[in-house]
DNA sequence: CTGGATCCGAGATGATACTG
DNA sequence: CAGTATCATCTCGGATCCAG
């Protein structure tokens, strides 16, 4: 990395000289950015099929027009996701997933699955916890 | 979740009380309690054996104690990490993964590889956008 | 040794207005 | 429509001090 200064990047911030190599491997920004908040969505909504940008704002809900735009921008620039923006007007962009983009959104896809497939297990574990605690806090 | 006020948990923010519900899936928190910053490295470490909590804070690195115990308490309430407490004096606490958590970080660990594999694709594609955006500047 | 409580700055996220 | 720019907010995460 030779550019200097600083960049909005999704995920955690990274300030671009030296300091995220002297303290993270840097495959940790990749999968900081893989993991966001917004970058899961994206991602996932991208597995299923292109979109353009405000159909994708739509159908991920709940999301700025700049988180999205920054999302995109880093994805785009780890080779993940690829824009194409047509010279038309009104101007129309379309994203969709490199087939590196399509490895990860699959990655990310088995993870979230798990999760949603495990969320019983999760709020019984939660119950018990919370039971326990309310108790400690009971008998002090 | 009966509880109410507020609880600082790993991730992003969350009140207890109904904020969660109306605007995100329930699994969607805990997924971002696995995929947080900690979270990742913690899963990942026990997966390869037990440890105690400042054992894990050296091997992790450059963790504070706060962050190491709020990501330990999520984790646990999550019901991935399991926590032995022993009541001694000095006290001694070890954390091991539940087989609900071996899961979790088996998850985890794929992606995290997955990244580091993949990880000079995504330099490629950094340096032919870094490089595509720096002429596009130059020629205004 | 294992935390709990508190203060505080940096930075992530959102709302709004503006441009091509 | 697809962004950019600016401002306002919020909270994450580190540092510090304290307790059992």
């Amino acid at each position: 990395m030779t550019v200097s200064g600083k960049v909005e990047v999704v995920g955690r911030s990274e300030t671009v000289d030296a300091v995220d190599v002297e303290g993270m491997c840097p495959y940790r920004l990749v999968l900081e950015h893989v993991t966001s908040r917004w970058g899961v969505l994206v991602l996932m909504e991208l597995l299923v099929r292109p979109y353009r940008f405000s159909e994708l704002r739509r159908a991920i809900g709940r999301v700025s027009e700049k988180m999205l735009t920054q999302t995109l921008q880093t994805l785009e620039r780890d080779g993940l996701v690829h824009r194409d923006a047509k010279p038309v007007i009104p101007p129309r962009v379309d994203y969709s997933l490199t087939d590196l983009g399509r490895e990860a959104a699959a990655q990310v896809k088995a993870l979230a699955d798990w999760t949603a497939e495990r969320m019983p297990d999760v709020d019984r574990a939660r119950r018990t916890y919370d039971k326990a605690r309310a108790e400690r806090t009971r008998a002090q």
